[in-house]
DNA sequence: TCAACTAGGTACCTTGAGGTAACCATGCAA
DNA sequence: TTGCATGGTTACCTCAAGGTACCTAGTTGA
């Protein structure tokens, strides 16, 4: 609790830039943008049929975020109709595994508690399981 | 791309409560506050001290949620001056290694880039280094 | 008596994240 | 020529996240 973890960086300090990395992270689309790109290159329809519920202004927003943090490249092909894919670069793929754990993490507990009883899925849910 | 991950709960989906896990990892304090917490109970006050910028209600409310979601646990100890502990419960300690992960690898980041010349350090920091 | 510590509660306010809807340019097809 | 698909942009609006400031209540110290 006392001393920082890294000697030039440390997120618990209010003006450290890794704190932007991490709110990046933790903003609405961030996490499921990542791991919808681990797999190689994604289209932007692809992308916006893939996250439920996320608009049009917001993936692209959240897609622009990213690509000026350095964690997906924007590739226009010159094609009619228009076509972009968006790929990660190394330093996102760095991410993959670590948003992709949390994920599962998450599933995990809201099935553990679907099975406890504790909560229940919508009905659209039921039916998958 | 086109299967779920899980076959109950997927956060891709709007309607899965696991998207409400991520988004709670996701708010301002909560991947500090975990960590904070990591290696044992620790008293509002020094979480208060160690998470620089957050505000009292913030953290108040912060701890509230990350409560309701079972990830943690109060325990006010009926003493004078008051006090509070906070400490993870089992499914909130399942969390500490996906977190200090990323915020490992966040401040990895920012350490690579201040190396490269990429981008500078304020000079509270400079000294640290 | 006044201040400070403990851990909050609460009222008030601002900011901006994020949503909705319309629009654009292009090409294809019915 | 109306409609759909491509991948956006833009204006507008709302809601809630989050901040500031002040309040409690008991204890201790100057």
């Amino acid at each position: 609790m006392q001393e920082p973890e890294n000697p030039v960086a440390d997120a618990f300090v209010a003006h450290c830039p890794s704190r932007g990395l991490l709110t990046r992270i933790g903003e609405k689309w961030t996490m499921l943008i990542i791991v919808a790109l681990a797999e190689g290159s994604v289209r932007f329809g692809a992308l916006h049929r893939r996250i439920e519920g996320v608009s049009k202004k917001m993936l692209t927003q959240s897609l622009k975020n990213l690509e000026s943090d350095g964690l997906l490249t924007r590739k226009l092909y010159d094609e009619m109709p228009l076509r972009v894919e968006y790929t990660l670069t190394p330093k996102g793929e760095e991410l993959v595994p670590l948003i992709t754990a949390l994920k599962t993490w998450a599933e995990g507990v809201v099935v553990e508690r679907v099975r406890s009883g504790e909560i229940k899925l919508d009905p659209a849910f039921q039916e998958a399981g």
